[in-house]
DNA sequence: CCGTCGGATCGAATCGATTCGAGGAGGTGC
DNA sequence: GCACCTCCTCGAATCGATTCGATCCGACGG
């Protein structure tokens, strides 16, 4: 077998484990290379006797199924689904709506064999890092924008430069791409309207980032221009849709101590002494509506902390519908996604995708759930 | 160019881009192929006329670069990291610990030019499923189980069957694979001599689950020595290091929820109308120490539901040093272990593994961080 | 003026499997 | 008994790139 002098076998010391291939199997069990694939994969007639006598073969040689790197090649799939997580993981995947959705997604895609690569997206604002090896060069046959694509995105360019179809969610739509998005406009006005037929006039509004600036503080109506994030400018519209909210804030991201310190802001007043009080209730805001229910959660406990009674006192109401039980007894007011089935919906257009089907876009229902952390306005 | 008749396009209607290959770039060019090659991998000498020749034809073709599939075959390596997550995503992402090794592990990993995919596990207690396509198939050079193996792991035995390197993290060490792991039992005798230092003495235990069995409730001697995941078994062991807990608790995930439901049980007792008011302070405990600071919160919300001052009343640990704003005014008393670090170092080991390097075991500090939850036993 | 040396380019083998058309053996029908 | 048909197996091309050794060229030294 190693007749050839000089062989090619560098450095590889303690290395023995070339695999053995396809082609030894077939040699070992008197048949050919095609005749053994078939074995394999099964297309193609084939004797059972010729089959068992390829698999003992293999097993005898700890062959273990064909080297998927060959397959990939011959075939032009990699069954690889590259998902665009933030360029921070820990951040991402922090907020349990990005792992739901994603859980979703994984398991449709796996039910059809296809493996999800994790691709970190590059941030449009380092153009340092504008090529990231794994959006510019990994093998994947789809990739998924998860959290929508902003108005100049490097790695959506990067993609369609390279030729990679992709499916975004929650977002702008593009051109010839798949898009999975949800009701936000209509949802987030139909929790604000439950707020208003309840009586409240002023309502505080905690909103999710506007872009990637990492900003957070009031938004003003110059602010309100520069929304660079479909979900975002959905949500803000979704409320001006029913009312003009008397203040608004803007996190820096959706998470439990931006919502508090944003609500903070809302209802408390700076004391003398650096403390932070509850705001004088003639003017203060009887409701607040965050865009999400992470930040909603944050309002809760900041309105626990002012000593402010919920729903005597201020009302609040999120969106996306999470299971927060650390908020007993409490049960949040808000807006139910489907997440999962956002996910589900995202590996289907996937699949779509793939076999060529023409892109659609799917927009998802979402349905107001009252809780306890609503109720009429004070009246005072 | 397509001078052969009947040509190999049976159904390929809407899909004009077949991608140019780099033959038909060196074509275009005027070059060989090997030469085309060499004006992309930079490995060779090559005229910088010619280079730009071959540059200037990929770019009037649209050829954005070598084939992944092709590279790969030749090399024989994927640039892909096969890790291993819990049969559901959302559960596992549920635990900010996993979140931030798994951020680690990735930045690590990416800055290497390699990718993640995520690999759902096994369920060593389902053997309908005992084939996962992704575990049987994929395309990985390393795989990397980040949360330990267990006795009778499916997942691992189908990945060494392949001949796939494994990477293992916090568990069993298995013979030829690296580790990586933190010192759990000597960090966890610390938190606990600490409470031992303060006076307690009726110390209960809020444990991680025992095995994958879904069980919460009291553990017993029986149960205990059924233990089958070593970072619980581990952190079981550091505390009987130093004390016997008067109760101990199972919980079936690391969730704030689980570890509210326990601390309940274990601090509190039933009324006849069926409400759970804070037990006998004479023989209540007076500290608990739980696996993890989502169960510490857990047990610290269960405190304040039955009216129990902490650290007063009672005093509440944790692990794992997690940033917990949400739990503000108090701060978790904590064993810190350096998560991100844990994912980094297991992203080097598989680098090391594939540069072949013989496998070893890494053990990581951690240190105890006394916040405002723990405080000297109630002298009653 | 010729031999030699070094750098750039090319040819061909190789990675490991899939697939299609051809060929061969065995069975059936007339 | 012959022709035909079916079913299985085989050979060879192909997927797209990398890489090694060979070749070819010009330049330089003797």
């Amino acid at each position: 077998m190693s007749d050839t002098p000089g062989n090619r076998e560098p450095a590889a010391a303690a290395a023995p484990a070339h695999r053995p291939t396809l082609a030894k199997v077939a040699e070992l069990a008197g048949v050919s290379v095609s005749t053994a694939s078939l074995a394999f994969s099964g297309a193609g007639p084939i004797t059972p006797e010729t089959r068992a006598r390829v698999l003992d073969a293999a097993k005898e040689l700890g062959y273990t199924g064909p080297n998927p790197l060959g397959r990939q090649l011959r075939s032009g799939r990699s069954g690889v689904v590259g998902v665009v997580v933030g360029d921070q993981l820990r951040r991402a995947f922090r907020d349990p709506v990005a792992v739901q959705v994603l859980d979703g997604l994984v398991s449709t895609l796996g039910e059809n064999g296809l493996g999800v690569l994790l691709i970190p997206g590059i941030p449009s604002d380092d153009p340092a890092r504008a090529v990231d090896p794994l959006v510019e060069s990994a093998a994947m046959d789809v990739a998924v924008l998860v959290w929508g694509v902003g108005s100049d995105d490097a790695t959506l360019a990067a993609l369609q430069r390279r030729g990679v179809p992709v499916v975004i969610g929650e977002g702008r739509a593009v051109e010839g791409t798949p898009l999975v998005a949800i009701r936000d406009r209509a949802g987030t006005a139909d929790v604000v309207r439950h707020l208003v037929d309840l009586g409240h006039t002023r309502v505080a509004e905690v909103s999710l980032p506007l872009d990637n600036s990492d900003r957070s503080g009031p938004i003003d109506a110059q602010r309100l221009a520069q929304v660079d994030r479909t979900p975002t400018a959905n949500r803000l519209a979704g409320v001006r849709d029913v009312v003009e909210p008397v203040a608004s804030w803007e996190t820096e991201a959706s998470l439990v101590e931006h919502g508090r310190s944003a609500t903070l802001a809302l209802l408390g007043s700076t004391a003398a002494d650096g403390t932070t009080e509850a705001a004088d209730p003639a003017t203060r805001p009887t409701a607040v509506i965050a865009h999400s229910d992470l930040l909603a959660a944050g309002a809760l406990l900041a309105a626990r902390e002012l000593g402010l009674r919920v729903p005597d006192d201020v009302s609040v109401a999120g969106f996306d519908g999470l299971d927060l039980p650390w908020l007993a007894p409490d049960v949040l007011t808000s807006v139910h996604q489907p997440l999962a089935r956002k996910g589900s919906e995202l590996g289907l257009a996937v699949i779509r995708q793939l076999a060529g089907e023409t892109p659609t876009t799917v927009e998802l229902d979402v349905e107001l759930v009252v809780g306890t952390t609503t109720g009429p306005a004070p009246t005072t």
